[in-house]
DNA sequence: TTTTTCACCGAAATCGTTTTCGGTCATTGT
DNA sequence: ACAATGACCGAAAACGATTTCGGTGAAAAA
């Protein structure tokens, strides 16, 4: 019942505890038979080792914490699905940590992680988070951590990310190529980069094709949620009926758009062509598709633990950490939200 | 740099480690100016105790394992949440695993938690899950474990379930109420038992309204996804076309089924209504809205954690643990799938 | 025969914390 | 003045695994 022990092994054998650890790892002065005696006896009483002792002895715990704003998403579901899968390849074992947007929930989490002796930490920062003291400490404590979709350029750590700016530029840029003309874009809060990143995308394009750009078309609001579409979605059409095109911060809101525009019976795409970002699972199941702008979650996750991995190794091996930053690519999914391309531009 | 022990406290102090740790702990036999002494300094260097080096004296690590089917899924994902989050009030961190319905990755992964010194797991068993020894095995190791939403009556063990066969049978009951006589039933594989569940609450739903059961009017599917939905809606309509209403195995179907209809321009609810079943996320932006029965996920995993940190704690003072099951209710959430109810029933 | 070599194994320290069981003072009671 | 009582503190063992550094024999070399 109680598990078995490198000293219960030694006592059965007549060995000491050294003895049997080192044939079990495979130790050059341990004697063939004896080796096979330990092992045999190991297997047969099922012997694991405790991992809180070698965590304790070998100082590392083959844990890493996973911080995320919101479990309950499509796109961050992914991420920690793909870091898991990463992780468990390496053996590594994944704390998933939620912090809902709060800058004083990161903080906490990044303590607590700290205090378990993880190896290594994942993190999306918090839409509120201002300084990066508390990151600077876990990092000087010698724990690693890989920052993933929204980051911060002033920290220094490996980084995985997609850019935003030239994803947002390529969705205007392909509703343009479809043949929109005025397009209105809904764009998120003014603080995360993120929601930054893509208004500048969705700019240059605009810019580039020549097309003046014009504020009363950019719609921004504070919750990205399905109910803020279908809000502004009418909005839209009432300030400028001759929009022709929408491209939302989120797929959420494209489909809040897209529910009104149904209702209001404005054809889409045939009238108004909308393009959401994110590729979420919901954008096969809208009324038309929903085009969008795929974001690999998946591959995210697992990017940022391999990352995360190779910083441990380093580390571990006493170097110094060589920050990297991958970018993921993004592309455009045309679905039925929007108007077939009419010049097979780019 | 390196972090702080009780060594370093008490080689600065003057004191031995055992002070130290006592004064910590707010010890009766220790001097009240010492504490404060000690206090002070740990606080200054923002000492924080080991938790290995805990974990391994106190034989127990405060973390929990959580294995769950697939992560990326609505209903999974609020269990995970819920279950972070009371964890988190109590202490405790979450290890999160995914087993892809695979027998073989459960017994896996229930041996990584074991040798992790998990203080408990959370389960839920694959469908493909056929035996239990290897959940005994962790029982019999003093590691508690409770059951969660695909449970086995054979394991005595904490659970958190929901009334599959309740919560179907007044799913098929608020379509018959609303007008529906001739109900289709689109079920998921013969194995699970919440499939079996569900489809007996149907049964039972038409036998007491006097409905006869008519098996051609059951839908079998193996995967449970948006496209199965949509290939099957066409045979229904094309198998029977008076069929007025069809209940769904789980609301990824459902809306399959909405899609077809709507591209087959059979009206919803007005000709046939459509009742889903766990009310995820997209229910509420299918056009129509589509009508579920709500699992409350969130609740689920919360009830699960506290289940488990109750049996955490009686093993812990050495009793024997009683085996509790909670139920969670569920309930209809009518939306624009479905008509209005005819007669205020029930 | 004596020394060297080699194969094989074990004692002991270590990681950091917890807790029991004494031990050392000073103070109180007789 | 001497014993008894407390108040405070520390030594040490324990949790389980790892690894260094010797140590013990026997076989080989001198």
């Amino acid at each position: 019942m109680p598990r078995t022990t490198l000293k219960k092994l030694a006592a059965i054998l007549g060995l000491s505890t050294a003895t049997v650890s080192k044939a079990l790892k495979n130790y050059p002065d341990i004697n063939a038979d004896t080796k096979k005696r330990v092992i045999d006896l190991a297997t047969s009483l099922n012997y694991q080792p405790n991992s809180l002792a070698q965590g304790l002895r070998n100082k590392e715990s083959k844990i890493i914490g996973l911080i995320i704003p919101e479990i309950v998403h499509y796109f961050f579901s992914n991420i920690i699905s793909g870091c898991i899968k990463a992780a468990e390849k390496r053996g590594y074992l994944v704390i998933v940590l939620q912090t809902n947007e709060s800058f004083e929930q990161e903080k906490n989490h990044l303590k607590i992680l700290m205090n378990k002796n993880v190896d290594g930490i994942l993190l999306s920062l918090s839409d509120n988070t201002t300084e990066h003291k508390h990151i600077k400490q876990v990092i000087d404590r010698g724990i690693p951590i890989v920052l993933y979709d929204k980051i911060s350029k002033l920290i220094k750590s490996s980084k995985v990310v997609i850019d935003d700016q030239k994803a947002a530029f390529n969705a205007t840029q392909y509703l343009i190529d479809s043949g929109c003309k005025k397009i209105a874009h809904i764009r998120g809060d003014l603080k995360p980069q993120t929601t930054i990143d893509r208004f500048i995308g969705y700019k240059k394009a605009l810019a580039k094709n020549n097309i003046p750009f014009d504020n009363t078309l950019v719609y921004r609001c504070k919750n990205l949620t399905f109910g803020e579409g279908f809000r502004i979605a009418k909005k839209i059409i009432q300030d400028n009926e001759d929009v022709d095109g929408v491209f939302a911060f989120t797929d959420l809101l494209a489909t809040g758009v897209l529910k009104r525009f149904n209702e209001l019976k404005v054809p889409v795409p045939e009238q108004v062509s909308v393009m959401g970002f994110s590729d979420w699972f919901l954008t096969k199941i809208t009324t038309p598709t929903l085009s969008s702008v795929h974001q690999p979650g998946f591959e995210m996750g697992q990017q940022a633990f391999e990352l995360l991995y190779k910083d441990i190794c380093t580390l571990k091996k006493g170097e110094e950490i060589i920050p990297q930053i991958i970018e993921l690519p993004t592309y455009i999914i045309p679905r039925n939200s929007t108007r077939k391309l009419t010049k097979q531009t780019k």
